[in-house]
DNA sequence: CTCTTTATGCTCATATTGAGTATAAGCCAA
DNA sequence: TTGGCTTATACTCAATATGAGCATAAAGAG
């Protein structure tokens, strides 16, 4: 296959010259390359957090990197933004893939696979999205569809160490699934470990993508190349940014109660939250304030309306928000 | 310029087809294309947290992506200890640069660079190593030239909003500098905000690299191109990370006394920390046990040596380490 | 009018955290 | 040898944060 430069620069061991890289000549050290952008856009409707996709669910939205765009990241905003019809109010950048199991069709070159993390408001009756526990049932632990989920990935885990000759390996392997999955209350879940449960799935052979056949594999959709694995980083660095950047209000409305606040919060986590601490804790950091109007349809008494606060923002913009998540 | 690829492949909105990047043909879409990793490789010594260089210090080791790494990070971490010849503790992707400003010398296709966080432990007798704070002396608050910097910083913001013709940008960019440099302690020091203290430095026009005079700018050393940025990022990856994850330990000896843990979380974190909450905090979390041995030259009263809990890093590898960092 | 539902205000025990006091145990110089 | 200096280590205490629950308010349904 092509090599990405025919001769290493050879940097000595702690040898004070720059590397060739940074010459002011450089010659055809070049080669076939294809960079591919990936976003996991995320918006919530009906309190389910929703992914876009295409290729009816099996793909995450990606296209090339244009020469048109003046960095990745405007790339990505102005080529959601043509998608969506409506602008991203957060883009920020997941993670950089380029396995060799990513070759060109070619097999002349790499590709390398840039994924982003996007945030969105409302999409009322656009096509593509998806649930995220379409994906990923086991994770949507409120409910309980995702704690028979667990269930049964519990079974087949068990039935996987099991299987191994391997006893030391039996016994790390044992311990990495009760850890990730929080089997036998020994620990508590982590709602953030989505990518980390997803890969220990994949190694044990139990998801459609590591070529196991779908009779086997544990429930939840399959997708293609590693897109679940890339929709996995995205959910889990959403879950773990809820927790100290004030990011959710990305994907509120403009005016909310506190209580479809919470519902946001708890449906991204897959975790309950105690309503009157997490009033207290959001009110307390002054990230809303009221608007005056109220919701009548909350089935009970009726609720105040709150909008983020704008000039809060800009002076709070790196202050944490503290969002009481604990286990019910 | 070369484009990336002749033409969009024309994702419609919300189409159900796959896009084209996922054929199984490939035809010739790919172009002139430049993979380059760049690892901000830190180790600390002597309580002074170091980076790896070259260059005389100007530059951040650097090297093209070869076609014998099996994935990014396996490039970075064989390349890295080949290096160094210590073997790499941790290594973190940081984030992947591709604008328009960094063109292959051509002029032809683009350049991408892919920046790395990587952790070693010792490096007795090395060259390439730099303080951290001599490229970021404000950003070293715990000591007194730390905060005789902050001071000439002042001045220099506050002279750089003074001069804008707007008045609405001046209030705006002056809270901007109140928030990233605590100015007035209307706000704590964030010492998590390196990044954006840069880049606010940057916009002002006082940093070397964004072409202003040496004499105009804030002290600590430039480095080319956007090293200094990618080190910015790594550093400020670092003190996000030591306070949630266990990731000191790959900085220090094998056996080291509370005292030497602490002064390295400190001298990371340019923050003072409660000695006595410290310690009570690090032994409650059970992530370092006593080894038996003493160490004699602390100055006073021996102190006890203790490791990192080896059984405890496999279970409690998602566990946080919460680490009490407050202001002085 | 009562029952159900959600909203909202308030209490209380416990855990965590910031800060300080007290004592121990080494070295060194007078 | 002793007093003074240093660092280590053990506790204490107050302020705050957090988890959990009780109580009341205000709507609609029957």
């Amino acid at each position: 296959m092509g090599a990405v430069r025919p001769v290493s620069p050879g940097i000595g061991k702690f040898t004070p010259q720059p590397s060739g890289l940074h010459d002011t000549s450089f010659p055809d050290m070049t080669t076939q390359m294809m960079i591919e952008l990936i976003a996991v856009l995320t918006a919530v409707r009906d309190d389910v957090p929703q992914v876009m996709t295409i290729d009816h669910g099996r793909l995450l939205p990606s296209g090339p990197l244009e020469s048109t765009h003046r960095s990745l990241q405007a790339g990505v905003r102005a080529w959601v933004e043509r998608q969506t019809g409506h602008p991203i109010g957060h883009v920020e950048q997941l993670y950089t893939f380029a396995d060799h199991d990513r070759l060109l069709a070619t097999g002349q070159g790499r590709l390398i696979a840039i994924s982003y993390l996007a945030l969105t408001r409302s999409h009322a009756g656009e096509t593509g999205w998806r649930d995220w526990y379409d994906y990923f049932p086991w994770e949507n632990t409120k409910t309980d569809a995702g704690r028979d989920c667990l269930a049964i990935i519990e079974r087949l885990l068990c039935r996987w160490v099991a299987d191994m000759d391997n006893a030391a390996a039996r016994v790390r392997q044992w311990q990495r699934c009760v850890t990730l999955f929080a089997i036998g209350d020994m620990v508590a879940w982590n709602d953030e470990l989505v990518l980390q449960r997803y890969e220990l799935l994949y190694e044990a052979g139990l998801v459609a993508e590591a070529g196991c056949p779908p009779e086997d594999a544990v429930p939840g959709q399959a997708m293609h190349h590693d897109h679940r694995r890339i929709l996995a980083t995205g959910m889990a660095r959403l879950r773990a940014k809820i927790r100290y950047r004030p990011v959710v209000f990305e994907l509120m409305p403009e005016e909310f109660t506190l209580l479809q606040l919470q519902r946001v919060m708890e449906s991204l986590s897959g975790v309950q939250i105690h309503k009157q601490n997490f009033r207290r804790l959001i009110m307390q950091q002054q990230l809303v304030e009221e608007t005056g109007g109220i919701e009548e349809n909350t089935g009970g008494r009726p609720a105040r309306l709150y909008r983020f606060c704008g000039e809060v923002r800009q002076a709070r913009q790196f202050v944490g928000t503290k969002i009481p998540l604990f286990q019910p």
